[in-house]
DNA sequence: TCTGGGGTCCTAGGACCC
DNA sequence: TCTGGGGTCCTAGGACCC
């Protein structure tokens, strides 16, 4: 183990919910819950203020109205978080070689192998100057955490929330951990933490004081160890940059429990066909089909099938994925329906023998996004709270809500001042959908040709296409 | 209030082979 | 005739994370 802090975990904050903030100036302040809208929808992110009311992550959005009636809800802008990402990893990646994204808001950076921080003092530094640095191109607030471990530096990011940055110095680990919950240990969820309570060990320390075999009696050999480990402090997992998939997978849950066995049928080939084209995309291809179906009392099941080689045909994809749901009882109907592959080899290359996949895929006439989920029954999502529109008349601003034949629309950009609201008609022909507006002047200069802005085909892929955009030292 | 979507890792049992 | 142990692969499910 490492004797300086030189593990830095860097951890935006509310990031969703701060970059509706950033984009609205009218809900700057305000409490803003960013996720799914839907009837089975749920929070992915709760403003600091909306938190204030009990709104957290993962719960039903259903809930958090309840609770936080006056809140501004929006739809997740994934394209414009994306890009907000990039630019924060770019900043990470002048670090240090070794950057571990953990989502897109999160990541592990090791100081020492960039050769940028080799004592507490200059931790603390590099530290400061990045939260700095990131405010200043993406306008948004992010906390550090840095200490000798991966564990420590994350559970020091917590501690820095909001806004701020936190050091564990090397030495004092395990007084730090020592009367926190089990929970704040990595790989202790709800489960383990009740296996824990019941055997009377509800903070770290209990854990540590713990004897291994009990630990081991009680959680198993794998997780038993690590609990055990994690809870002395020891940490010995390095920073790991770029690690490959393992699986890719799609799945919907539908805003009704679809009883349709037809249709079931129908949803699992569509399912089918974008997991192809993810898998495609990545320029991936693997070998065992999953099929996830999840029934109206929440019961989930998998069925999966391993073909003699690996594929990225959707006609293959599909075949199997229409086989493995035809022996399973939807009767009483489901609620979500998924297709995964996993087993990704490295290649994309067709298996030579078990394979019934014509050369050029003869595929279905292409159907639009939009216009294969109505032929599915489907509603069309035209203008869902927090999209990006212009209109001919009065320039940019985004949907505040739709209902009744009406859009409502304020008029405002993340530099102009709280803007006005207008009500049209949702047919109205010079209100349109919009690129999201860059944050920053930063990002305008370097954002042009963002992803969001190329058409799917060049977007999709997992390295950025575009050369230029990087600024000189 | 009624539970998203995308992943990772681990366990356990059965088949099959040596 | 009965009784083995070990290794690998596949399938299914579950805990956990963001």
């Amino acid at each position: 183990m490492r004797h300086a802090p030189t593990i830095l975990h860097l951890d935006m904050d509310a990031f969703y919910a701060s970059v509706e903030q950033a984009s609205k100036p009218s809900l700057r302040g305000k409490p803003v819950i960013v996720g799914g809208l839907g009837p089975r929808g749920v929070v992915a992110t709760a403003s600091y203020e909306a938190r204030v009311f009990g709104v957290r992550s993962a719960m039903p959005t259903a809930m958090a109205r309840r609770s936080c009636p006056h809140g501004a809800y929006l739809v997740p802008r994934f394209s414009l978080y994306r890009r907000i990402s990039e630019i924060v990893m770019e900043r990470l990646a002048e670090l240090s070689p070794l950057v571990e994204p953990l989502s897109l808001d999160e990541a592990f950076v090791d100081l020492a192998a960039g050769g940028v921080a080799q004592t507490v003092e200059e931790a603390r530094g590099v530290g400061q100057v990045l939260r700095r640095t990131i405010l200043e191109e993406t306008g948004l607030p992010a906390s550090v955490g840095l200490a000798a471990t991966k564990m420590l530096a994350k559970i020091a990011s917590e501690e820095a929330k909001p806004d701020g940055i936190f050091l564990v110095e090397p030495g004092t680990e395990r007084d730090v951990l020592a009367p926190m919950p089990v929970r704040a240990l990595p790989g202790v969820g709800p489960t383990t933490a009740e296996t824990l309570r019941r055997a009377g060990l509800q903070t770290v320390a209990d854990v540590a004081g713990a004897e291994r075999a009990e630990l081991l009696r009680l959680l198993g050999t794998a997780h038993g160890t690590a609990v055990h480990t994690m809870a002395r402090g020891i940490d010995e997992r390095p920073v790991v940059a770029e690690r490959e998939s393992k699986s890719v997978s799609v799945e919907d849950t539908y805003d009704e429990d679809v009883t349709d066995r037809s249709l079931v049928v129908l949803k699992v080939a569509r399912l089918a066909g974008r997991c192809a084209e993810r898998l495609r995309a990545a320029g991936r291809s693997g070998r065992t089909v999953v099929v996830k179906v999840r029934r109206h009392d929440f019961s989930t099941l998998t069925r999966s099938e391993t073909l003699r080689g690996p594929t990225d045909d959707p006609v293959v994809i599909r075949e199997a994925a229409a086989r493995l749901i035809a022996a399973v009882d939807t009767g009483s109907g489901v609620r979500l329906l998924g297709v995964g592959v996993s087993g990704l080899a490295d290649f994309t290359q067709e298996d030579l023998f078990a394979q019934s996949a014509p050369p050029q895929e003869p595929e279905a006439p292409q159907e639009s996004e939009g216009a294969a989920r109505r032929s599915a029954g489907e509603e069309p999502r035209g203008w869902r709270p927090g999209l990006d529109v212009r209109h001919e008349r009065y320039g940019p601003g985004w949907v505040q809500g739709s209902g009744v034949g009406r859009v409502t629309v304020r008029f405002e950009t993340p530099s102009s001042p709280p803007g006005k609201v207008r009500t049209f008609p949702v047919g109205d022909e010079e209100l349109s959908p919009a690129e999201p507006y860059p944050l920053t002047a930063r990002m305008a200069e370097t954002g042009q040709s963002s992803p969001a802005s190329l058409p799917k085909s060049l977007s999709s892929g997992g390295s950025s296409p575009r050369e230029e955009g990087r600024s000189s030292p």
